[in-house]
DNA sequence: AATATTTTTGTGTTAAAACATACAATATAA
DNA sequence: TTATATTGTATGTTTTAACACAAAAATATT
């Protein structure tokens, strides 16, 4: 049991069953996280951009402020203006300030954000096809059941 | 279902069930990783710090090189180099060349990092009880194994 | 044995994250 | 209304991570 997460910590033992689910946690994550990334990386693209991209693009065309993209965040960042910054400089965004509230300051993805967006879909697509081969959808649900539990008290 | 993701996310829609495992994934990674991180920010160092003190550790006094340091990494770290030289400036971990392979250099944890891990020590093990909480042994064995059943395929 | 290749570490440089602070606009309260 | 507090951005600075490269030693090859 747990052969996988061994061999890739190189560990034997684990202090017990909730440590080594833990562990799994993170491992999982990181596992997951750098294919994205490599796929985003393909488009001169980080992660967070990518992440940051793919939030507005739920919202189009009137994008969101600053403040709400860092609570939609899987990985809440503290220096989003500069990292919309950079996302503006080569014209995946753009930026307009709001009227109602003159201290918002709102994003918007552009065209060019929403083809680029187009373009790396389909990479993202084939991760969750690997996890779908090897997760059915009941396994799906009864992790998502018990990821939950997990960090439900942690709030 | 998955009404905490939905408000950690602020979204209610996702695209499938397996997408929605891969977000949990993320997400209660992060939350464990911001817990370990506030304990170990109490005590001065990062989280990379001390999961590099933490492997040092298990193998007291010898140590390791740091591309074994690395390969046991949760989270691999390119610049181990420096991190290392930031652990030695605080004299948490000192550094020694091999004899046999003298390409290597050795880092091993020292008296005063070995305690400063003793002192987080119950800190994190406070986050391993807030999670037996939550789940008991057969749901973190379960975990574990869809967990590993999730990446396994990604090597 | 000599050469080439691989492994491992270290360094210089660039980019990004982290942290603190300041400023502006809104909301709240007296 | 006026003062106070809160919220939201932006910016300056410091630290850390990311990337590319170089050097040294071991291993493999011819």
């Amino acid at each position: 049991m747990g052969k996988i997460l061994s061999k890739r910590l190189k560990q034997t033992k684990f202090e017990s069953a909730e440590q080594e689910a833990i562990l799994n946690i993170l491992v999982a994550s990181n596992h997951i996280k750098s294919i994205v990334e490599t796929a985003c990386s393909n488009f001169g693209i980080s992660l967070s951009q990518f992440n940051v991209l793919r939030i507005l693009n739920g919202k189009y065309p009137e994008g969101y402020p600053r403040c709400d993209i860092i609570s939609r965040m899987i990985e809440p960042a503290p220096d989003v203006t500069r990292l919309i910054d950079r996302l503006i400089k080569r014209k995946l965004v753009e930026r307009y300030s709001s009227r109602k509230d003159r201290r918002l300051s709102l994003a918007r993805i552009t065209k060019k954000g929403k083809s680029l967006l187009k373009k790396i879909k389909p990479e993202i697509d084939s991760l969750n096809n690997i996890i779908s081969n090897n997760l059915n959808k009941t396994e799906s649900k009864q992790l998502t059941a018990l990821l939950e539990k997990v960090y439900a008290g942690l709030f």
